[in-house]
DNA sequence: GAAAATAATGCAATCGATTGCATTGCCGCG
DNA sequence: CGCGGCAATGCAATCGATTGCATTATTTTC
């Protein structure tokens, strides 16, 4: 029969006849040697013997500092995101921060919820995933002062830096588009069609204005057919509209890895042969891509890095720490497997 | 240029020539009747004005209630995770709670200690999705008096409801592989392997002590196979050994669909055609294992399910409502796609 | 040997919200 | 008219840890 209320400074304090700011002294490693070595020991001893755990709340409540981060995605069960969040966890895990998770859906209204339960939480910083090229949360967070963070997409229409108003980490997606283009055009395929992502989010702009380049650069005519969102459905949709309204095309740059999940389904639909009639190529390199039928050629992102690189992001942003550009733009790399072939005569 | 300080009750308090607790009353709905309307508007009114958000921590640090719940996962990137945690967030927001969401691996002093920070920031319960059979994590929490369940894993060996101690919401694995092996042995299977996950945790003994009693309900001989870790290389181990010990296996149920992703692995190596040569059934029905080739026959678990039962089995406990059964156990069904077919001579 | 510097520790306010109890004012009833 | 009772609000302690300042005890320095 032990206490049932937790140990607290005031009860070491007590057990030593000492007070317990001596206590919470020797508690922070940074203020240790500021009280007598032989004291140390018998107050560490003792916060030991009675399974003393810092209440990290009350410390929160003084310093103002919860060394709490709050995530929010717009759906946990995208495979992209889970990487991502990984990283994120082991960067702030190692600087003994915590994720405050949440999934947010896509409607602003509800997005601007879950932050604000997120603040009143006292986060030190948030990482968002969810951010559309204009979007409300984010300025809502600029006005009061929080340190918020972008991951996968960015803030703004400008190059593929963003504006620099907001920090972010992002892939690079017009590069991404000439990987894909590039290798498309290096099978010999010259009618290639590509389905747009959503265009008010960042990845969906800059990858369609990166394949329209990159087409351009080459001679070629760009077509472009736009997804309604980035959902397996949509890419079927957008693709039996490629089959039906452009009977030229012998491969499609899927906006990401779900919508060319979508065109795999239109084609059997359609019974097109992938890749002999059809090739596609994805985007992302989600886990398991390769176990598709055919296993898909897509180009990769580092989710991971990324993730641990927004957390680093906030980590900095929140020390004051504000080394180097705020904006980190990494490189996708391609990956071909065999949804990718050259078109039937070339 | 306004104040940076966010507001609190007491600025509230000062603008209006009110005292603070007056405020805390209007802020709280179930204490609003308590003050006068006309005040209570008022109050209101230049909460509004000011932009007040209360500070959750500092009411939490008073009333020992952090509206938080800790959910230990042992990997997100794990495809059966995203759509229980989805389950668990959903009801925890209705409740006005949120997560603070970790993963911590396999190895128990890690968990023990993401366990320890979430203690820390005084979470009101934990949901486990890591628990072995004997956890010392789950034990240790038990010893402290804090609020746990378990999710997808139970602790204790018993039945397929567990030992009761600990409450949980779980798959009838037992069950998942009564529906495999009946399946199979409809289709004239007789000569079945089974690759086990992990017994150490509870779905790795259930499934495979499952799978052995549906054979020999049928009076065929259980092969049983041990599989290192619910992971596809894993899967392709044990494959691979059934395929040189084994020869006149037919059928192979597997410990989960990642382990079946590797048994594809070795059958593809090896040149067996399945389901030709070899039927292939998964276990959790994971996202896209639809896109597979040949497309996975397996046993779909209620994960979104799985999560909210457990979200509201916490807030339940957390509340002192007792109510019913603190075991539940769900039923799965088995999704029959294409990498089944009758054994090549029956 | 006395003054000054230094080390070790105690004191008390503070962070922001909650809540049991005390106080004030008003109304109705006999 | 006086008192019980109720409604509305103020008061102050509390949750647990942190930290600037004050107070001792100890050492150094001249």
């Amino acid at each position: 029969m032990k206490r049932n209320r937790a140990a607290t400074l005031k009860d070491i304090a007590a057990a030593l006849g000492v007070h317990s700011s001596t206590v919470s002294r020797v508690m922070n490693p940074a203020t240790r040697d500021m009280v007598g070595a032989d004291v140390a020991a018998r107050v560490l001893e003792t916060a030991a013997a009675l399974g003393y755990r810092p209440n990290r709340m009350a410390a929160s409540l003084r310093t103002r500092r919860s060394h709490t981060i709050g995530v929010v995605l717009p759906d946990i069960t995208n495979p992209v995101f889970p990487p991502i969040l990984l990283g994120i966890e082991q960067v702030l895990a190692e600087a003994g921060y915590v994720a405050l998770v949440a999934n947010a859906g896509n409607e602003p209204t509800h997005q601007q919820y879950v932050v604000e339960q997120m603040l009143a939480r006292q986060v030190d910083g948030l990482i968002l995933a969810t951010v559309t090229r204009r979007d409300p949360v984010v300025e809502r967070c600029l006005e009061q002062g929080v340190t918020v963070v972008t991951v996968n997409r960015t803030v703004g229409t400008g190059g593929t830096g963003g504006t620099g108003a907001v920090p972010g980490v992002v892939s690079d997606d017009k590069a991404g588009m000439e990987l894909t283009v590039a290798h498309l055009t290096g099978l010999g395929h010259r009618h290639i069609a590509h389905i747009t992502g959503p265009q008010n989010v960042s990845t969906g702009m800059l990858r369609k204005s990166g394949f329209v380049k990159a087409m351009q650069a080459r001679g070629l005519e760009p077509v472009v057919v736009a997804g309604a969102a980035y959902t397996r459905e949509a890419g079927k949709t957008a693709c039996r509209e490629i089959l039906d309204r452009f009977p030229g095309i012998t491969a499609v740059a899927a906006g990401n890895d779900l919508v060319a999940m979508g065109c795999y389904d239109a084609l059997a639909e359609a019974g097109v042969r992938c890749p002999g009639d059809m090739s596609v190529v994805g985007h992302n390199d989600m886990p398991m891509v390769d176990m598709f039928s055919p296993p898909l050629t897509t180009i990769r992102i580092p989710h991971h890095c990324m993730g641990a690189r927004a957390a680093r992001l906030v980590l900095d942003h929140i020390d004051g720490r504000h080394e180097g550009s705020p904006h980190v733009v990494l490189q996708p790399e391609l990956i071909v497997r065999s949804s990718t072939a050259p078109p039937r005569r070339a």
